[in-house]
DNA sequence: TTTTCCATCATACTTTAGTTTGATTTTTTA
DNA sequence: TAAAAAATCAAACTAAAGTATGATGGAAAA
């Protein structure tokens, strides 16, 4: 009987406390048996009914809470960070091809752009300072610029430059 | 009848449920004490008795799934979406202080920037060419660089200028 | 209050940038 | 294939940019 109770109650989280439970219960049984002792009409058989109330109403209990308390509910907020366009820089193809600027040309305002100057620029570019020099003087017409600092400026703006 | 008790009970809050359980016993007692009548065998304390077990134990068996398990969370997740300005761009007044650039210096700086000459630059800020280069020497050399083109690249990267 | 920093200007000079003219070679395109 | 466009280079020049030195007046800090 009492071994019937802790099977079930086996499948309860806290182990331990049911095994209590069940201590109660055979002790509830044992003085149950010494009552029976003062009511002679009482047989074995009540015992068992006894035993088998408590254990229905005791699931019948359990049934209930279960069925009827609410989950609590936990609200986690998640906070998601987007980025909206990230500046997805891309160089005005139509903008160059308007302005009929040639590869080589690109190249020259590039590097006058990161600050080199016209003799820095045709060492890396193995060309000659005169090359450069005719590079700039034709696109500076082309863009309509009479300086670097505002071809700089403007192809930048134009984004035909990073 | 046990519906219109079910409906009734739906619209409580779950703990007092296991309350209104009890007066269900109750009223199971009252059919009991009816029936009664009709069992004269059946004593009046083993009916009592019985309905004692049963609230005692049901009472037990909801304290016990109370106790025992652990409420059920549910776990409710809102996202929430927080939108971020790709490029909040601010001039980084750390760097400009860090390098010990003054007012006039800056402002000579975003004009140079501007792609203006400095004969511009000097006709806008109603000082002699003279100053603007006395003001762009000591930028440069405060800046370490020795071209005006060189000057505009690291400031952008710097983010002491737009 | 004296020193330091900032802003201003000038002169003379060097360096770099930009212009003009003209030429050659390669690549692309009609 | 011939013409056009692109890339290359050079010399001579002008213009602009940058350097060096020095000076002055005002404002702020020590």
């Amino acid at each position: 009987m009492i071994r019937k109770v802790k099977t079930l109650l086996l499948h309860f989280p806290n182990y331990k406390q049911a095994s209590f439970y069940g201590f109660i219960l055979a002790l509830l049984l044992i003085v149950l048996r010494q009552l029976e002792l003062h009511f002679l009409l009482i047989n074995h058989l009540f015992e068992l009914y006894t035993a088998g109330i408590a254990v229905i109403f005791t699931g019948l209990g359990i049934w209930l809470a279960v069925k009827l308390t609410k989950p609590a509910k936990e609200i986690v907020t998640i906070e998601k960070e987007r980025f909206v366009d990230p500046d997805p820089f891309e160089i005005d193809q139509n903008e160059l091809a308007r302005l009929g600027i040639s590869k080589r040309e690109i190249e020259v305002l590039q590097l006058i752009a990161q600050g080199l100057s016209n003799e820095e620029i045709a060492d890396k570019l193995f060309i000659s300072v005169s090359t450069v020099k005719t590079h700039s003087v034709k696109l500076f017409d082309k863009m309509d610029v009479r300086r670097r600092t505002q071809a700089i400026e403007k192809a930048k703006r134009l984004k035909i430059i990073a």
